[in-house]
DNA sequence: TATTGTTATACTCTATAACTATA
DNA sequence: TATAGTTATAGAGTATAACAATA
């Protein structure tokens, strides 16, 4: 019974934090002229290299239209170039012309930046208990959403 | 240096947590005929009782036009009522109609069943460490949301 | 036939600005 | 004069369905 408080108040407490960092990287991308769904794209196409449309939208979990709208933005901000696909007439390549690739670095930058602000503080150990508990809730989570 | 690799990883983690809270919590809603912003509506009038439309804006710290937007929806779809506010003609107090508290409480009940899952499995000590964890992180972004 | 990306249409959440009715 | 809530307008993100060009 008494563990029953605990849980609500830790997912209290962990949905507070989602909300906050959401928050936070939103201010972030917002001062690059990004939104946080470009950001994705510029995100994906910077790991990746140059990818189709629909390769995007698979690994986004989004429709194929959503990724034109999402592309023709970044397009017209000059964030990602649309190129012709080698092989295949119909597709087209998202790749990261100079800006695009500026941009995505500063945006891994951003990220250390914020890890050290949030764990700088924190012993060696707590961050590894941290990381450990934070793996078994993202598992758990994997599998409700995966099986609904 | 090999701090950073374990902060990296952690933030990694704990981004991936919010995605995937934010993706189960998102299903459990549209079960019920609710969306997320419309969720929050109902659960500050099932938390603080009958408000103005002025302080849900307040407190969701969202647009008043946007709030009547909500409202409007929820309205529509029997989640809420208006009623006249008793003394200021101006005003309109958005309240719980029965359908409305079933689904408050079944929202909270929602909760503690994800509070179980994510955290169930955990030793008491390890869901103590992961709430002190998680408390100062929420503390820190608290602190970088508010001056940005 | 199947796939890639587009046009067409629609819904949700969000914002600002101008306005009405009241305080 | 200030406040509560609305209409008007706009932009971002999302979806489905129909269609063109290509595989």
């Amino acid at each position: 019974m008494m563990r029953h408080l605990h849980d609500h108040a830790s997912l209290d407490v962990l949905l507070e934090v989602t909300v906050l960092l959401a928050d936070d990287m939103e201010g972030d991308l917002a001062r690059r002229g990004l939104t946080r769904a470009r950001t994705a794209v510029v995100w994906l196409v910077a790991l990746h290299g140059p990818m189709t449309q629909r390769a995007l939208a698979d690994l986004l979990r989004v429709s194929p239209r959503n990724v034109t709208g999402l592309v023709d933005a970044l397009v017209a901000t000059g964030f990602v170039r649309r190129d012709p696909h080698p092989t295949d007439r119909r597709a087209t390549l998202v790749v990261l012309p100079e800006h695009g690739t500026e941009v995505a670095d500063a945006l891994q930058r951003d990220r250390a930046q914020l890890a050290e602000q949030l764990f700088g503080e924190l012993g060696e150990r707590e961050v590894a208990e941290l990381h450990r508990s934070l793996a078994h809730v993202r598992d758990v989570l994997r599998r409700l959403v995966a099986e609904p």
